[in-house]
DNA sequence: CTGGATTACATAAACGATTGTGTAATTTAT
DNA sequence: ATAAATTACACAATCGTTTATGTAATCCAG
């Protein structure tokens, strides 16, 4: 058990420490910290020495130990509402990855859309020290308070996709507001005249930007805005079929539909195929999101992509720069994506009108 | 900036540390410590008294400084192949929420199907020091040997979903022999007297599994292995085009294709349905791993669940036993979870033959 | 009423790295 | 040749907990 008790440091027993290496080149720990680093105090001899010799004993710097004494881990928290479908997964995706190659390690929290768990997310991560937080907002948060104490510590925070508006942070977000543009203009370009609207949730910034995406390309084809063809909800794909049913129980039917979200424009599909109305000759469709189904329904649904992978990253990005900007106090950055509309099936007119 | 020059601790500035706490009480550290942690020495009223004052003053242990001197943190670490899919972000769901119920966070890593990746996240997670390793191979890992380190360590490790068999380690595992059985049966007992296979890579236990299954089938029913029929590959989309191709070509093509993966089954579909090949009254078909896309296809896909949740909740669980059992040193379990099939249209003979 | 258990707490040494301060030795400037 | 600057390193405190090892005080049995 005894695993202290030799001369030359054996690469038998569990890990070496700095004291390991110090001792056995005979300098003192200060220079072998110093070494690693690259600190300017410390000779170019001693430098290679140090290095070497811990490449041969395969020394693993314990990042505990460094986290307690610098205050800071190599640990990056992530909040999202939830680990499911095709956008959080792939964000996800390459916060990691982009982390990993900065030498980050990332921890996953979830709100489960709920802004008490959101509060005790940001109390684990603190306390584990983390270098910093990346969070998406649950459905539910509408203020600021319990991020207030992760400014106070000085921990750098970066916001994705779905942010407290107003608010000045740093942030990564797509631009809603031109996806829903760009995707509304295409129905109209493509001869809907009446497109209605599956809006989310409006306080959340994504589903109000959305919306206004779809108000813009109405009033840029000088088409009246007819609130009975906005129809809000959760956008589930339950909702979505619910929705269909109301546009269409209405004396003057949409031919056209833009949701916020894939799901419920799936829902409304397979109302429609259900009804036999016809995708996209009598009512053409389009999404929000790009999810996977999107290219394997029939026909195939135009949705607009949310460069998941892209945001993720950027938010990594930009979380090292505020590492890095350290002296620079009020530092706040916002990184807008464009959006990229996939036109498919489901809003290919062929000619209509 | 000077932060310890207080009478009574504020709760104004940072975190408070159990110095502070004892402090305040006027008591030693390690009563705070033991307090806090129930130790027997400390009397009931001291408890109550550190207790309150903890509520009091919001006090947050620091973990990294508990994981410095006990040699071990409150961190999980986790290492999938990819985050992407249905499978791995669910399991990873379910680990997240199992692994914080027990108060502990969870770090995410990718192998990227490399086992060069998988080596390099077994460094990082130790040096971490991890409590613990949970991890599904990467697709072209076929030795032992970075885990050894590991358990040399005494670090917890659970296996999931993908394992190395014959070793004797702890894992959770899908029936997926069984799963494979009962789809392929299903098949059988629609009236397909010739079913396909399309097989994965034969060195990774599920494939192996999900094709032992499929012979079990045959065999149940007597019928004869055509080796023509069974196709390997990796079970992409395109791949399952392709395998349906090669399957038409044959002097006699199959009634049913039983398929180790969903991507593959949809490919198979998507080439019946150009070629105006009835499903499931031409062919029949069945996957796994019931991906969200499996109930929007036309014909829905019969599929058989993998019960992802539950995969990481019994992991975690796995990994908690082996926390507990600290003394027993040899204590290898094995948990195999039961498939679930979802029979949907694409098998559905309503009485061929 | 004495000796051994039990209760309730304190002292201080870890854990492993970082870093402000100190100090020789060497180099450069004057 | 001497003061000043620079180079190269060591000492020791520190981050916030945990825990082995005391050590008083209280308690019960004999």
């Amino acid at each position: 058990m005894n695993s202290r008790n030799k001369k030359t440091a054996e690469v038998s027993d569990g890990p070496v420490s700095m004291a390991d290496l110090a001792k056995e080149l005979g300098v003192s720990m200060t220079t072998v910290s110093r070494a690693l680093s690259d600190h300017y105090s410390i000779g170019p001899a001693t430098k290679q020495k140090v290095l070497k010799l811990a490449k041969k004993l395969n020394y693993q710097p314990n990042q505990m130990a460094a986290a307690l004494r610098k205050g800071k881990s190599k640990l990056i928290g992530v909040i999202v509402p939830y680990i499911e479908g095709r956008f959080f997964p792939s964000v996800v995706h390459g916060i990691e990855t982009a982390a990993r190659k900065a030498g980050f390690s990332v921890i996953i929290c979830q709100s489960n859309e709920d802004v008490a768990h959101e509060r005790k997310n940001i109390e684990t991560l603190l306390n584990a020290q983390v270098a910093g937080i990346l969070v998406s907002l649950s459905r539910n948060t509408r203020d600021f308070k319990h991020f207030e104490k992760v400014q106070k510590r000085g921990v750098p925070l970066v916001f994705f996709d779905r942010i407290l508006e107003g608010d000045n942070v740093n942030a990564v977000v797509l631009n809603d507001r031109e996806g829903a543009y760009q995707t509304t203009r295409h129905l109209l370009e493509q001869g809907c005249r009446r497109v209605a609207h599956f809006a989310g949730l409006q306080h959340l910034n994504i589903y109000k930007n959305r919306r206004q995406g779809y108000l813009d390309a109405l009033r840029s084809f000088d088409l009246p805005l007819d609130e009975e063809l906005i129809i809000y909800s959760d956008m589930t794909l339950e909702q979505g079929v619910a929705g269909m049913k109301q546009l269409l129980a209405l004396p003057n039917p949409p031919d056209g539909v833009f949701a916020a979200g894939d799901s419920s424009i799936l829902g409304a599909l397979q109302l429609l195929k259900s009804r036999g109305i016809r995708v996209p000759q009598d009512i053409a469709l389009a999404g929000f999101s790009n999810e996977g189904f999107t290219a394997i329904t029939e026909p195939m649904l135009t949705s607009v992509d949310q460069r998941c992978e892209e945001m993720g990253q950027a938010t990594v990005r930009l979380f090292m720069e505020l590492v890095e900007a350290k002296g620079t106090p009020f530092y706040q950055r916002q990184v807008v994506l464009q959006p990229q509309l996939f036109i498919r099936e489901s809003s290919l007119h062929s000619g209509k009108r």
